[in-house]
This record gives structure tokens, C-alpha cells and sequence, in this order.
DNA sequence: GTGAAAGCGCTAACAC
DNA sequence: GTGTTAGCGCTTTCAC
């Protein structure tokens, strides 16, 4: 039923010339092949009257590149990862190339799945923030030789290119942060204990409290993933202790949430009762009604970084395993109270 | 540097068959051309063993069938557009389609660009939220036969197929909420002004107060995007007028964040001194201070109706012109105040 | 039951 | 300056 479009074929008939004149002309090689002036021209013109459009399809199939690349991420409807899948599209698109969108859905099946499919559509490359606890099968797509780099989680013990936020400095330099503020008692509520990005978080935690000669307890950190739920869950149980924290700190965006609500909900105040600073920015961390501290990652860094990377590795004729740690930022707004000069 | 994967050919040289039996064993039509059990066997196995994956590019030239939809939104950060396409990949896969993502960025130009890309990538079809006032482009594609579908956003003048909230009803049944619970002096902030999702929202509101016998006057009606900062400027005005609103209709979820900005600098309280709703439920909707009345969106559906529309016209001989609005619900919490008791 | 051959639309090596 | 030809990997018609 689709209309079909004009071929190079096509136009060379009409035009009585060869395919290849119209496909170096069209592929702005007139000059290096020297073709005359008037047929370049001549076939320049027919093919934009005719609207032509190269065939993709063709083109992958005789040149083994596609210009295409695979993009896997866990969750999209997760404002981080659509930050990030937003960063990788305005980048790779500049850079020429198309982007497959894949939602693992935080299931490793799913994942593997989604990369075998992508290889069977001969992607260029892969970028994926892989699912799980365990990274062989992305080691093997190395091992193919098959450009790939991993995006916000990774694992240490595999040798992969990746491109992450500084999450063990951002957490230490929040955890400073609320010490600096007179805060001792702080508790820690984590995300899915296995992610990497949540594992460099506790550590930046529990170095500042090191550093600040505060003696870490295993109860200072409690919670089992990234999800509103927990925050909420946690943060009651928190408020249920005989000795309540004086802050919070939230290791991510939704958990956060979480713990607003059940602040809330306790009829206890921010920053007044309680302090709260949280892991990654949002639209609505300072529109919320205690304006939220927080640690923001560089979305754009991360997926741009991560697109050049992977580029980098399409041409490059070794296997490159750049890895790359991204600064976060602290936005410092007023859901921490300074609690240093009631003591004195 | 990528290693070469392996090919009908490769296999049927191997197993001293010809490629057009590899290419029926392995496309399932063993029985149907009656090839040997042995044969099927041998081939399958071998075909497994050294990991054959078809390539889909190939497949794609000769079938004139890539199974790839096109998707284009104007912003994959703004969770209701992250929500959709979430919805969409999950529905396009699972009836083997893969997806493109294309991120117009509300530019009109982008937007068309992305379109001929697209094309040229000879995907099946093509799922849009299109940006700007005019949809003489798509018009074109339908004229091509070419397989479209509109999502979110639509020209009502022109004849193309759509899935849409049924916004104007959404809109209508929470005004009618407000105005249950006694408000009359009511604002609406709205979005993008010629986007037809507010259009339609706007005259849902019109239309309640007009069946409650409140009369309308102009200045109920301001905003100019779906932004946070329109949200906050534009209340930060409605709070500086000789009669404030005793309710504010936030069109968007970005907008309603600006709202509860704005009455926070001001230092009062919803729903205590005024009230709020917001169309679109987010995540953290129910998580703010004051849990948000809010109408939802049915992502799921609006996605998956989508690709099933698509799916339908590909299929179909003639060109379906199927459009279908799915219905919102109020998502009643606790940031409107009833203010009838007050009154008698 | 299986194979040979053509062709999807494009590019590039090799001709002249 | 331009054309001829082969071939990317696959499917499918036709042949036997």
C-alpha cells in the first residue's frame, strides 16, 4: 500500500547514464571522479525534484555499517534514565547516527534478549546500563570484538569501557556536607544494594563519616531499592526509633519522595525536625515545599561522553576501555538545617 | 575489528547444502517444502552451534519489511512523554517491532528531519507527537500511503489517525470537581496555547462552568507553556490580584509543581487557603507535602493503542483512519478544600 | 526433497 | 569522465 520510492536505478535510466555517475554524484564525489558539471548537476536536480531519498537498508547491507546504535537502559520512565536516554539521542544524532531504544526493564533476560536482537539489526555499538549482578555476557560481546560501552552501572571486576556519576565522591561530599551542618546521627537510605552506583554511594558515606571520626553502625544504613515505597517505609521505621536521626540521606530521586511523605505524614517539619538531602536533581527538587538539597548528576555529560566513547571505539582498530567518572554537583537549598549553633 | 558472524551461506557450504534449504529450515518451512528430518536437523543444530543470528539487514532489502516503527516525541525528559514511549517499546516489542527514538525537541524542523531520516531507514511505519501548528508534513506521508500514527497531539482539521486523552472530558470532570466542592472563583493555568491537548482542556473548563452557570471571563485563563516556571510566575500574578482565585486548574504536571512554589513563597497552604489540581498523575504526585488531586493520563493504553492502531494500517489494505480518545480519571487526594460547609 | 538463480538498492574496484 | 560488474546476505520462484 506504500507509495514506492525513486531508486538510483531509476534515475539512471531516466537520465541515460550509469548507476554509479548518479550514486557519486549523490554522494558528493562528482569533483574526485571529475564528472562533468552539466550531468552532475542534471542528476542533482532530478533526484531532488523526485524526492529521493538513499535507501538505508541498501546502503548498511553493501557498506557493513549502519550508522546505527543500540540504547538499553532499565527503566525509561525513570526521569534519570529518560535524562540520560535524552542526552544520547541529541548527541548520537548530531553525530550522524540512529538510536534502537531497548527498556530491560530491570530484567536481565529481557537484556540479553534486547542485545541479541540489536546485533541481528547490525547496530554499529552498544550502550547499555546493564541489569544484574553479573556482566559476562556483555564480556563476551568484547570478546567479539563488538563496540560497547556501559552507561551509570558497570562492573568493577569486569574490564569494560564505562561512563558514570562520581558516586562515592558525591555521596561523601553530601555526607560533609550534613557533618559540617552539626549532623552526627545520620541515616542512610539505600537503593538496590547490588547497583554499583548505589555500592559507591554507601562507600563515599561511610569515608566521610570515617574522616569525621563519626563511628559507623550497620543500622545507619537501611533500605532495599531505588523505589518511592522504600523511602516511605524506611523513613517510618526511622521515626519509630528511640534515638531519631537528625538528617537523612537519600540515595536517590524517588526514595527521596518517600521520605518527604512520611516526614509529612509524622506532622514533623523540614528542616526544622529533620534534615533531607538526596542523590540526583529533578525538575521538582526545588519546587517541592522545602526547596531539597540535593546531588545532581551531569545527564548530559554522561550520555554525551558516552556516545563519543563508543564512537571513538568504532573507529579506533583496538579495543579502547575508557572509563570515565563524571563530577556531581551539590545544589544546596534548604532541606538541611545547621544545627551547629544550637549546640554551642 | 569486529568479528564476522556467520551466514546461510557460510552454513550450507559447511554442511554441502544449498542456501535456499538453509534459509527454509531455518525460517521454520521445513515441513512445508518437505526437506529430510536429517537434513532439518543437522542444519538447526549447526545453525545453533555456531550462533547464527540472521542478519536484518539483509532480510529487510529483500523483504521490503524491516519490522522498525519510528517514534517521535517532543521530549523524552518530560515524564509524560517518557511514560508513552515506555509504553509504546514495551508494545512494539512484544509484537516484534524495534523501535526508533527520535527526540524533536519541539522543533518543528527537527521533527521533519526526523521524518526523512526515518524514511530512509525504510521503517514500517511511524508513531508522532508532532510539534507546531501545522501538519501539512504528515499530511504528506498519508498521501504517500505511508503507515502514521499521531499520539497526543493531533490536527483536528486534518484527516489523520490519533490516540489522545480524552482531554477536553478530563479537564471538564475536575472543574466539575471544584466546582462540587464550592469553588467558583476558579484559575486556569494552562500550557502550550495552540497545543490541542490544551486547547481541548481549556474548553472542558469552559464548558463546566458554563453547565454550573458560572460565568467566564478572560482573565481565568493564563499561561503560555507546559513549564514549571509558567506554573510559579503565572500564580505568583493570581496571588497579587484584588480577588484571588479560591482554586487554581493546573493544565500540566510541570505547571502544578511552579503553583506549589508560589503559594509556599507566599506563605500559605493548600488546600487550607487555596486549592490545586493538576492534570497529569505523576509519581511524586501523591509523595508532596500536600498529596495532589490530580487528573491521570492513561500511559499504558495511549502507547499501546497506539502501536496496535499502527500495526493495524500496516496490515491493511486500505488507509485506517482510526481515532480514539482514552478516558482520564480524577485522582481524588487531598489538595482541594471543600468550602461549601464554610459557606452555609 | 533440494538446488540454481535472480534480485532487493546500493557502492566500489576495475575497466576504458 | 563514465560504465560494467560483482556482491553485501537474504528469500523465493522455478526447475527437476
Amino acid at each position: 500500500m506504500k507509495k514506492i520510492p525513486i531508486t538510483i536505478k531509476a534515475i539512471a535510466e531516466e537520465l541515460k547514464v550509469s548507476p554509479s555517475t548518479v550514486s557519486r554524484v549523490l554522494n558528493g564525489q562528482a569533483d574526485q571522479y571529475r564528472i562533468s558539471k552539466k550531468t552532475a548537476e542534471t542528476i542533482q536536480e532530478y533526484a531532488h525534484q523526485q524526492g529521493f531519498v538513499p535507501n538505508q537498508i541498501a546502503r548498511g547491507l553493501r557498506l557493513q555499517k549502519t550508522n546505527t546504535i543500540g540504547l538499553i537502559i532499565p527503566d525509561i520512565s525513570n526521569p534519570f534514565f529518560a535524562g540520560i536516554a535524552r542526552s544520547i539521542e541529541i548527541e548520537s544524532r548530531k553525530k550522524g547516527y540512529f538510536l534502537f531504544l531497548f527498556d530491560s526493564r530491570e530484567d536481565t533476560g529481557l537484556e540479553k534478549e534486547s542485545i541479541a536482537l540489536l546485533m541481528s539489526k547490525k547496530v554499529d555499538g552498544l550502550i547499555v546500563s546493564p541489569v544484574g549482578i553479573s556482566g559476562t555476557h556483555l564480556l563476551k560481546l568484547k570478546q567479539q570484538h563488538f563496540p560497547l560501552v556501559l552507561i551509570d552501572r558497570y562492573f568493577p571486576e569486569i574490564d569494560l569501557p564505562f561512563i558514570a556519576s562520581d558516586n562515592s565522591r558525591g555521596a561523601f561530599e553530601a555526607t560533609n556536607y550534613l557533618i559540617e551542618k552539626g549532623h552526627k546521627a545520620i541515616a542512610c537510605i539505600q537503593g538496590l544494594p547490588q547497583a554499583i552506583s548505589n555500592i559507591q554511594r554507601v562507600q563515599g558515606f561511610k569515608e566521610a563519616l570515617e574522616k569525621a571520626g563519626i563511628p559507623f553502625r550497620n543500622e545507619m544504613i537501611t533500605g532495599t531499592d531505588f523505589g518511592v515505597e522504600n523511602g516511605y517505609t524506611q523513613t517510618k521505621k526511622l521515626l519509630k526509633r528511640t534515638s531519631v536521626p537528625s538528617a537523612i540521606f537519600a540515595l536517590g530521586n524517588m526514595i527521596s519522595l518517600g521520605v518527604i511523605k512520611a516526614i509529612a505524614e509524622a506532622g514533623l517539619k523540614i528542616p526544622e525536625d529533620i534534615s533531607l538531602i538526596s542523590f540526583d536533581e529533578q525538575p521538582y527538587s526545588a519546587f517541592l515545599s522545602t526547596p531539597m538539597t540535593t546531588v545532581a548528576q551531569d545527564k548530559e555529560s554522561l550520555g554525551k561522553e558516552a556516545v563519543n566513547s563508543l564512537l571513538e571505539n568504532l573507529s579506533s582498530q583496538e579495543y579502547l576501555n575508557e572509563k570515565k567518572l563524571i563530577p556531581t554537583r551539590l545544589i544546596e537549598r534548604a532541606s538541611v538545617k545547621d544545627i551547629n549553633l544550637i549546640r554551642k
